[in-house]
DNA sequence: TTTACTTTGTGTCATTATTACACACTCTTT
DNA sequence: AAAGAGTGTGTAATAATGACACAAAGTAAA
């Protein structure tokens, strides 16, 4: 989540039938590795961080999906806090790709592409998700762009709040930003221990 | 779903290790196969039954879930109507039971019939999947049982029936019940094309 | 044929959640 | 000093939900 826009981390497909298309970032599964931890090495390798949001999605596995053979492949999507975790790009064919401007991406990744958005726009509805997508300290503005961001849609400022604020996990920092050209706003910060505690009986955020 | 309770299809486990503990039914993919193929196929070939509703759940890949080797299974579940498919249970190895009564399934089979069951209670909520367990007529009695036997919770009556019929997609046949001994209900049909039409601006049951 | 029993079919009211909307305030920039 | 932009808050109308009661239709048993 950059520029309130929510990104999609792309690198370019090394086959040739697919001429320089993006894909999803993948690997394959070591033959002693738990399939979860495959997926967590897998990103930790190619982005180098760290403690992330991770989510099974869906297994893909039509015979003709990949040109060199029989692959089925098991999508994960990660958050990623850019600014929190320095992502380094070492290779300048891997970028940041906006969500609403993603088409025709190599293999049936378009597909799972698709499918991960989709269940990123519904979990971020039954659980507050979101957060991992945030700095720390989060004014209410930056949790509403983001919420946008992710579904698509604009919200009514003052119903949003009062939907965070009834759900009451929200921490208030009594700090205010900075380097805002307008008022500044109140900082917040997400508590992980509330929610846990009040998880049972609270089911959805519902936009 | 028979007699008011969800019921599932285990079958004895061949393996000494679970000395025929229960366990869910299952086979390996074939090399030339998609993998929704494959559900359906290795469904039919256990039940005889055809023109299901089958849904991907998830996929468990722990090197340790299976004691013969490494083994990563795609987990599906399928919504059948005993009534309506006369399913052969040929084997007698094979047998329904009663969802609350499951308990210690082989393998990591537990894991997967509750992560398939809360995906049912879900998807319930969610679209009208439960006509595939009822009879093509049916009184509103028998599909709020269905829907108290999926989630595990008692239902209002009049609330109930006051939400289905505010969805609109149930046709009233002009028919009643017969052979119950008290007051007959009227029969009603799920209307597939009204709500394929109106699907979109559908947004769950949720009870 | 009468009575008891069971389940159907329906209406209303209180409560809660949702939506839509306006204005004064604070900080920055010009 | 004024303009601009976003913060922070309250309220009223509407819709959805949940709780609840009673007459009617059929069956079963006396």
């Amino acid at each position: 989540f950059e520029e309130n826009k929510l990104k999609v981390l792309l690198i370019r497909s090394d086959m040739k039938k697919f001429q320089s298309r993006w894909s999803l970032l993948g690997d394959l599964l070591n033959p002693n590795e738990d399939l979860d931890d495959a997926a967590y090495r897998i990103l930790n390798q190619r982005t180098g961080m760290d403690d992330l949001y991770l989510e099974q999605v869906n297994t893909f596995g039509k015979v003709s999906r990949h040109p060199g053979g029989r692959v089925v492949t098991v999508a994960y999507y990660s958050l990623i806090n850019v600014l929190n975790h320095k992502l380094q790009i070492l290779d300048n064919e891997i970028h940041w790709h906006d969500v609403n401007a993603v088409t025709d991406l190599a293999f049936d990744h378009q597909d799972i592409f698709e499918t991960c958005l989709k269940r990123l726009q519904k979990r971020v509805q039954e659980h507050p998700l979101g957060f991992n997508l945030l700095p720390n300290k989060f004014s209410l503005r930056e949790l509403q762009n983001l919420y946008e961001a992710i579904l698509g849609i604009k919200l009514d400022r003052r119903n949003f709040r009062k939907k965070f604020f009834a759900m009451d996990f929200l921490v208030d920092m009594e700090e205010i930003e900075t380097n805002v050209p307008h008022r500044p706003g109140r900082l917040y910060q997400f508590d992980y221990e509330k929610y846990e505690k009040n998880k049972k009986k609270w089911s959805g955020i519902d936009f």
